[in-house]
DNA sequence: TAATAGATGAAAATCATTTTCAATTAGGCT
DNA sequence: AGCCTAATTGAAAATGATTTTCATCTATTA
């Protein structure tokens, strides 16, 4: 996702690309793990000092609701975020180094109407990432960073 | 999971079971919904009065450590919980009410195998929620009690 | 029944998140 | 290029959730 998409999509909603939206979007592409707001705040700070926990809270809200972000629940616990790569997709989420990576085919529609014809739900969504170990975290010690 | 369960298994673990934690699982174990640790603590006041949440937050920590609750994390957020029946399972949430069905044949051992091939990773657990609307809420319009 | 490790409740402390508000700025429009 | 306006920002304060502390109490085991 280029910055002109991101601006383009961002503008369709009436938000405004401000360099510290930028600066947090990148920080975000830059990063293989999943962030807190707190993580982001923090790297960050290092660089593009004067901005404000309060805008990364409010910066991350706007991309999210852009869908220009995703979640990961499974691991730390909830509120750490991630680029979004276009399309479905589910996450495999690496808890020695915190590493996510992607994959597309979850193949899980059999499983949904199955659920669906025993249960009367409507389903729209669903979450499904895994946890384990990477091969580099499996061959070494490598903690989280 | 009856009582003496588990009692068995919370003092295999070095924890005893006070009236305080016998309220709390009765509470969860009689409601369909997930509830947050506040969501328990207002049910609790109405009845067993004099409890506090703090013990609410410690009860809820040992029983999940204990494997008797687990964590929804679709739709309101995390930090919700429910009662557990044995073995592997996941859930199907009610967008609607609330409400939350299990269902156990999730049949995700070849794609956990295809992702581990694909990716080198050696996968412990994985989670997978399906978010929805139960028949009665297709039907009417019920809202989360 | 006594001993004791674990549990409780209230208050305070901590941590995360949101709100408020005055000042600033990006983007559209002359 | 410069103006307008709605959106954005940062600091501080407010709120809300969760954890810690500590003195007291109690469930379990001997």
């Amino acid at each position: 996702m280029t910055g002109k998409v991101i601006a383009a999509e961002l503008k369709r909603r009436g938000f405004k690309l401000t360099p510290q939206r930028r600066a947090i979007i990148e920080v975000i592409s830059h990063s293989q793990e999943h962030l807190t707001p707190a993580d982001i705040y923090a790297k960050l700070k290092s660089k593009h000092s004067g901005i404000g926990l309060v805008t990364v809270y409010r910066a991350l809200d706007v991309l999210e609701r852009s869908g220009m972000l995703c979640e990961v629940h499974i691991g730390d616990g909830c509120r750490s975020y991630l680029k979004r790569p276009g399309g479905h997709h589910h996450h495999l989420v690496c808890k020695g180094c915190g590493k996510v990576v992607d994959f597309s085919d979850c193949e899980l529609d059999d499983l949904e109407q199955r659920v669906t014809k025993e249960t009367g739900f409507r389903i729209d969504r669903h979450l499904l990432e895994f946890l384990g170990r990477c091969p580099q975290c499996q061959a070494g010690r490598r903690e989280k960073s």
